[in-house]
DNA sequence: CCCATCATGCACCCTTTGTGCACGGTTATC
DNA sequence: GATAACCGTGCACAAAGGGTGCATGATGGG
């Protein structure tokens, strides 16, 4: 219900460029470029200056896209109540995940909602957590399940923003079959200290939480491989070419000639998996639902864990 | 900035019928209809129900529209901010006002502004106070100047609007130029209460004023004719048919054959002439620069009034 | 009982809006 | 310092969304 070219702005104002704004909302970078200059006309205001090969906003600009965080939560909020007094059905809901979680929380979310809002168009997009806030901002989707990292820009008092906790995730370390640990139930940072590891690459999500949980136990792990997908991780594990974290949602086929180790005592690594919703529409009563079934989910997830890993 | 269809749908919602709110933005019926129909299939509400040959808003509808006052007044607020901050110029300007109000302070206004800013597109609609405030909603106009009667369905603290007093106008009283009261400087209601009377048609605004300063004097005064313009109403009186009441504002041509005289003493009559803006404008520049222009306009008027009618 | 009024559907048209490609300008690299 | 890569923009063309005018159906008043 805001202008679609005052969206296309804030998609702007975050990732900087033209072709980048193009590329997340979904249009060309000609229709950005277009839309932004009418907006300007519209409004009266010169929002962009150049600035080397690429545009940059205005104190203007700035100002605009900063207010309109609270006009954007304001409408999110007001039809949210009005969904809610008004019992109505909304036609189009996008979801955005990332990876593990858009497999074990996403589908079973979608799967649900398929069956109770059957004319309800439920569209899944699997994107990183940092693509997934920016889809949020770009309308694409309207609830996101994304890996929260403490190390991460991600900011829990963001005034677009609404988030949820679901569920704390542990990682895993998983070791070849015929590794020594491989028998064992349990298993402590410290004793893996001397394995060669295979991680992601460096800067990625992942890899950061990696560095923290063994800066956390005071010693520095020799990183062997990297590996961007976890199947390929896996894989070299597999082969016997040294040991890796796997988060605990991330399934784990038997015939890999992999183990799967629980990791206890200081540091244990954890990722934490957060909804996020765009201020003001959490009142909804779709996204509530959706909460709803995905509270449920993660708990009947915790459920099934032993009891220390909690 | 905001959605047209949900604009389209809050002037439906003072109106009432798909033809008024039509007539008022400036579209044709059918396509209020296609907009309305088009809001309710992207926002997924029934906003609106078959109610005898017309259509009414649901409870939905109405609660959106009701919620919608603060989104619109955040819109204008943050518009305003952006411009303040940024000192930037808006292209267009829509100014609404009644009749001798428009003549007097619209008029060096809409001058004024054509001159100390040339870019700036001006426009000026003559229309009624409940009109004005129509137009308001349409965002077809940005400031109007109106009269505003205690009796009237004028409420100072509407959500939509925010209104500022230029100046209150004292109504006097017109007189045939042969008439034994005529030399009077100044003169009582209850001297002129037996006079035959000529006024609006009743039910228009001039008119309640008309009954609500004679009973609060105590006499009800005999009504020989009705006028619409101002003009008629002094050829009348010119032509020895009676008394009439004339705003201090409104011109007299001096070769009409009628005097005008001040009236003094208890329930003395007078419009108050506001402006009135949308909620959260009034922060804007040219509103700002609009509103001392009319201000000082309006001190000047004051200024040349006896003292005792101050 | 007929007519006035109101909303809506439909066919047509036009303005708006998006795309694809080429161009000019700027930065980085060798 | 030349060349390549990148970024935003303008233009021609195409698609579609949105508006108009008229006809239709439904409803209430005289």
């Amino acid at each position: 219900m805001i202008d679609q070219r005052l969206i296309t702005l804030r998609v702007f104002a975050r990732c900087g460029t033209v072709g980048a704004t193009a590329e997340l909302t979904g249009y060309s970078p000609s229709a950005v470029s277009a839309q932004l200059r009418e907006l300007q006309r519209v409004l009266g205001m010169q929002l962009l200056t150049k600035d080397g090969r690429g545009v940059r906003l205005t104190a203007t600009g700035r100002f605009l896209v900063a207010g309109s965080d609270t006009l954007i939560a304001e409408w999110e909020s007001l039809r949210a109540a009005a969904m809610e007094a008004g019992d109505q059905v909304q036609s189009r809901f996008g979801l955005g995940g990332f990876s593990t979680a858009a497999a074990q929380l996403l589908a079973p979310l979608a799967a649900t909602l398929r069956s109770t809002r059957p004319l309800l168009e439920v569209q899944v997009l699997e994107a990183n957590p940092a693509r997934c806030f920016d889809l949020l901002v770009a309308e694409r989707i309207d609830l996101a399940v994304i890996v929260a990292m403490q190390s991460d820009t991600y900011v829990e008092d963001d005034p677009r923003f609404e988030q949820t906790v679901l569920l704390d995730d542990p990682l895993d370390v998983i070791i070849p079959a015929d590794h020594p640990l491989a028998s064992r139930e349990t298993v402590t940072l410290e004793e893996l200290a001397s394995e060669p590891w295979i991680t992601e690459a460096a800067g990625s999500t992942y890899h950061s939480l990696f560095t923290a949980a063994f800066t956390a136990v005071g010693v520095t792990p020799r990183i062997a491989h990297e590996a961007v997908e976890w199947e390929t991780q896996i894989a070299f594990v597999g082969a016997g070419l040294g040991v890796g974290l796997l988060p605990r949602l991330a399934p784990l086929r038997s015939a890999e000639n992999v183990v799967r180790v629980r990791i206890t005592g200081k540091g244990r690594p954890a990722r934490r998996i957060v909804a996020a919703v765009r201020r003001g529409s959490i009142a909804s009563p779709l996204i509530q639902e959706s909460l709803g079934i995905l509270q449920a989910r993660a708990n009947r997830i915790l459920a099934a864990r032993p009891e220390d890993d909690l």
